[in-house]
DNA sequence: TATTGTTATACTCTATAACTATA
DNA sequence: TATAGTTATAGAGTATAACAATA
C-alpha cells in the first residue's frame, strides 16, 4: 500500500484532530457532554455574563447554531441567562454547572495529557506555539 | 476576554485542523470536489486496482458510506471500476480521472505549501514527524 | 462464517434564510 | 440600520443494521 498523503502536513493534521476529537467525545460521554459542551463551560466560567453571540464568535459557531446548544445547558441547569439589555442575556455556570465543569476539567486534562505524551520533549516544547501559527488565517 | 482553551494543544488542533479544512474544500470546489474524493483519488492512483473496502480501511470512512462517493466518482467518470472476484472490484483512474487528479494535486500542494509557510523553519523540521506521533492512538 | 458492496436510516454538525425585538 | 436570539430547513458527514452475493 503506497499512500502519498503520509507526507502531507495537511492531511496528518486532519487525522490527528479527528482522532483526538473523537477520543475526547468519548471520554465526555459519560457526563453527558459534548467536546463544544465542555469548551462552552470553560468559557462561561471564565468570563460570566458573556453573551451567546460572543462566544460564538470565539468558537467560530453561528448564532442560529449557537441558540440549542445553549438552551440544551440551560434545560440541564447547567447555564443561568440573566437579561443585559432587551435583547441579549448574560451567561453564567449555576452550582450545577460548575460542578459538571469541574469533572469536565478533569476528563479535558488527562485527555491533553496523554496527546501531549505522544509526542518527544523537543516537540513539546513547540507544540502550542506551532499549533497557533497554523491555526491563523493567512492574508 | 480569557480564552483558557488557548494553552490546550487539543483545542489548538482541532481549531488549525478546521481552518484548514475550510480552506482546503474552498479551493477544491472549483474542480467539483470535496476533501475526501481528492484523497481517494491520490490512493487510487497510487495503488492502482485497490478495493472500496482498502480505501475505507485507509481513511478511517465506513464501507457504507463509501458506496456513495465512489458510485459518484463513478459517475463521473474519474474512477473505473473492473471486477476482481465475484465481490470486489479493482479501482483505477480513468484518463478524466488522471486529468482531474492533476490539478486537484496542484490545489493541494499549493494548499500544503500555504500551511506550511505559516510556521518557522525550526518548526517545519519536526512537523510531519509531530503530527504523525499526535494521530498514533495510546494502547 | 467472514467479506464486499449496497441500501436505508438516524443523528450530528454546519450553513442559509427569515423572523422578532431591541439598540 | 445593525445586532441578539430564535426557528426552520437543507446539506454534509458519520453511525448502525440489514441484505445479497461471494469467499
Amino acid at each position: 500500500m503506497i499512500d502519498p498523503l503520509q507526507e502531507l502536513p495537511g492531511y496528518l493534521l486532519r487525522r490527528a484532530s479527528a482522532a483526538s476529537l473523537v477520543d475526547l467525545n468519548r471520554r465526555l460521554e459519560g457526563l453527558g457532554l459534548r467536546h463544544t459542551d465542555a469548551a462552552l463551560l470553560v468559557l462561561i466560567d471564565a468570563n460570566p455574563g458573556i453573551t451567546q453571540s460572543a462566544l460564538g464568535k470565539v468558537l467560530d459557531i453561528q448564532r442560529a447554531n449557537m441558540a440549542p446548544i445553549i438552551a440544551r445547558l440551560d434545560a440541564r441547569g447547567l447555564v443561568r441567562r440573566k437579561p443585559v439589555d432587551g435583547r441579549s442575556e448574560g451567561l453564567s455556570l449555576t452550582g450545577e454547572g460548575q460542578a459538571v465543569l469541574l469533572k469536565a476539567r478533569e476528563v479535558m486534562d488527562s485527555h491533553e495529557a496523554r496527546l501531549v505524551a505522544k509526542i518527544t520533549p523537543d516537540m513539546r516544547s513547540v507544540l502550542v506555539p506551532l499549533l497557533k501559527a497554523l491555526w491563523l488565517r493567512e492574508h
